[in-house]
RNA sequence: GGAUGGAUUCCCGAGUGGCCAAAGGGGACAGACUGUAAAUCUGCUGCAAAUUGCUUCGGUGGUUCGAAUCCACCUCCAUCCA
């Protein structure tokens, strides 16, 4: 199976501007295609990961990616698929982002001579003439036609200003650069870039009479139709100190019986036969498939190492096998005592099982806190410092929220 | 620049002088049931030294014994006119 037809197994593509041609350019690994990556946080996350195996897949198949960071896209914001304004970020802030994007970015992708090339906007972008600008590009885009792209639909709704309206062009112009500059044809991204994508083959044929490709693949969806690698609490990250392998882990671990085979399709580097084996299982059995889609993610990201001890920690506190050597620890300090004496809830919330001591109460309260696995329901439980010594204590709050808690 | 409507807790949204830490829904969290899934049911959802106290309804000042609610000014948003 060549890798367009791998992709598309994967049901990783959505819309192609040319079918035919974008497989012929790809199977014969004489694609130069690129991705951008707008630095908006510090850290990539899942939805760049997915970004980032198709940059994989192709580049094994031979063709050469180029990933294009938006120190420059990232001052205008782009409005895509948003309700709101995105917040304005400062100079210092982008460029500390896309040097973070960089670092994380070469250790999935391999840089270099003849290799994928990493480059940012930031150096054409940043030093345009408005009226230059205006007259060489802004003369090509027609304003009805982008007040049609669905990307802007949404936004019309809630106001959108016209630094964001604007975001479009800028990517279109990349587009036309990377034309220039090194030949690069195609640009691939996400499902929701595909008019700024198209925007981008329509420059490169009205300045330059020649044609460029886009393709879409498809974004993540869980069941109920939500991104996945989302959270409540933000972002799942690729970056060990914001999402730690273990937390990363457990995402993977308990998508929902819908998602599983979604997933392992589109975001893991297993025979699809494999996987398509995996379509039969049912019930609990499914367990296993979601065992695998972790270990296999948690490899990708962070490491074989990372995502065993990730795995040997989740036996250990559901399935009863397994070590408890590898689970979240938190560390009490000397001043979190008072006498000598901690309690309950002032553990809760030293180690960050919850946000305030209100919390704490209620968790305790709803019979919602184990200690060494036995349930405590007294909020004014306390416990000696020593009793912290060695081993210490393991704190559990609900199912799935638990630290070792040991002195410092 | 003009006219009108609006800003309430994580989100949507009720509340137009005291009974308001603020209805209802969603989400989140916890419990039961399960397979670390989904669905369902129950509880819970500002903070704390916790039958009490403190801080919160865009901002600042004012009226009042008392303000999310009334007044003034300001900021931001939407719609229409230019």
């Amino acid at each position: 199976m060549k890798v367009f037809e791998e992709l598309q197994a994967r049901g990783l593509l959505a819309q192609l501007t040319d079918e035919d041609e974008i497989r012929e350019l790809v199977n014969n690994g004489k694609a130069k295609f690129y991705i951008g990556f707008d630095p908006t946080a510090d850290s990539l996350h899942v939805g760049h990961f997915m970004a980032l195996c198709l940059m994989k897949r192709l580049q094994m198949a031979g063709n050469q990616p180029f990933a294009l960071v938006g120190g420059g896209t990232g001052m205008i914001g782009d409005p895509s698929g948003r309700t709101d304004m995105r917040t304005m970020m400062t100079t210092e802030t982008i460029d500390h982002n896309v040097a973070c994007f960089k670092e994380q970015m070469s250790r999935f992708i391999e840089f270099g001579e003849g290799k994928a090339m990493l480059v940012n906007n930031a150096d054409w972008l940043r030093n345009l003439n408005y009226i230059e600008f205006l007259r060489d590009v802004g003369a090509h885009f027609s304003v009805n036609r982008m007040l049609t792209a669905e990307c802007y639909k949404q936004r019309m709704e809630k106001g959108l200003s016209f630094l964001e309206f604007n975001y479009m062009i800028m990517q279109a112009y990349d587009f036309m650069e990377l034309y220039n500059r090194y030949g690069c044809n195609m640009q691939f991204g996400g499902d929701d870039q595909w008019s700024n994508m198209l925007a981008g083959t329509e420059l490169i044929r009205r300045k330059l009479g020649k044609d460029a490709y886009a393709m879409t693949i498809t974004l993540l969806l869980n069941s109920e139709g939500k991104k996945m690698g989302k959270t409540q609490k933000g972002a799942v990250w690729l970056d060990p100190n914001k999402t730690s392998p273990f937390e990363f882990y457990q995402y993977w671990r308990n998508v929902s019986d819908a998602d599983v085979l979604k997933c392992l399709r589109m975001l893991t580097f297993l025979p699809i036969e494999q996987i398509n084996e995996m379509d039969h299982w049912e019930g609990s059995q499914l367990n296993q498939a979601k065992d695998i889609l972790a270990y296999e993610l948690t490899t990708l990201v962070h490491g074989a190492e990372e995502a065993g001890k990730a795995q040997e920690a989740s036996k250990g506190l559901f399935g009863g096998a397994g070590s408890l050597a590898d689970m979240p620890k938190a560390q009490l300090l000397a001043e979190h005592f008072a006498d000598g004496k901690i309690d309950l809830i002032g553990v809760l919330v030293a180690a960050g099982l919850v946000q305030s001591r209100s919390e704490g109460r209620r968790a305790i309260e709803q019979g919602g806190v184990t200690v060494n696995d036995e349930k405590v329901t007294d909020i004014k439980t306390t416990y000696d410092m020593n009793q912290f010594d060695g081993e210490g204590l393991i704190v559990k709050r609900g199912k799935k929220n638990f630290k070792k808690i040991v002195m410092k």
